[in-house]
DNA sequence: GTCGTTGCAAAGCCTTTGCAGGGAA
DNA sequence: TTCCCTGCAAAGGCTTTGCAACGAC
């Protein structure tokens, strides 16, 4: 793959590096539109699907189902997910390590994804 | 809500009775219609929004922003999804309990959710 | 000039909804 | 008889794809 280095990617890049928080396909359109006017949601689409094969950034698994995205290499955390307003936010420093779990012989681990519920610190 | 005692509704029930591991609603269907042959796949997608709301079945965020359903009232637990072959297990006798996790405070625990990514015995 | 990239619109999925007939109580 | 439940098909909503024009190199 070679990318050129057009203003719709560099938008959708900088918005990525600009938020923290995962964030829904459509927030990162209409943050990337504020940058580049006139980008289509296919192209939106179509990078958000090249750069998780590239592993420049990462699926994240929202409430209901939905996917968030954020930058990858930002080391191993969990999210928080506010039930009254429906953000999501990173906790960092809370690592579980799958070796504090007992899982039943056989099961090789290789990965896990903690998502935490409740109240974030501006509905509480 | 006044559920009346259908073929239908109660093949549905029977499928989560009979299988533990959380099912996609395709899963439930095929399922259900070997029981009712001539089930409509939007009556399964009615029951299983009304058991979910009356709470007889769960949701679990599945991986790739799937959503699998598995009967509620199994205590809590959590799960493994292989990357082989793509099931997904209950793991039971592994609970996390949110206190064990340090969270930032004005943070209010209500809830967490575990997804381990490995290999099952079938496949390691 | 080449060919990766883009925006638009059409096409594809999956899920929900409208509706008339069927059947549980 | 009442009215909840069902299956079918149409409608919605979100994501992918086809295509011609564009533009990075």
């Amino acid at each position: 793959m070679m990318e050129r280095k057009t203003p719709q990617l560099a938008a959708i890049k900088q918005v990525f590096i600009d938020n923290h928080s995962p964030m829904r396909l459509e927030e990162v359109l209409n943050k990337a539109k504020s940058i580049v006017p006139g980008l289509g949601q296919a192209t939106v689409y179509r990078w958000i699907k090249n750069l998780l094969k590239i592993g420049w950034i990462v699926a994240v698994n929202g409430p209901n189902s939905s996917i968030l995205y954020e930058k990858a290499g930002k080391g191993h955390h969990h999210h928080f997910f506010c039930r009254r307003c429906g953000s999501m936010h990173e906790i960092q420093g809370t690592c579980i390590e799958a070796s504090n779990v007992s899982i039943p012989s056989g099961f090789v681990v290789e990965d896990h994804e903690l998502t935490i519920y409740g109240l974030c610190p501006s509905c509480s």
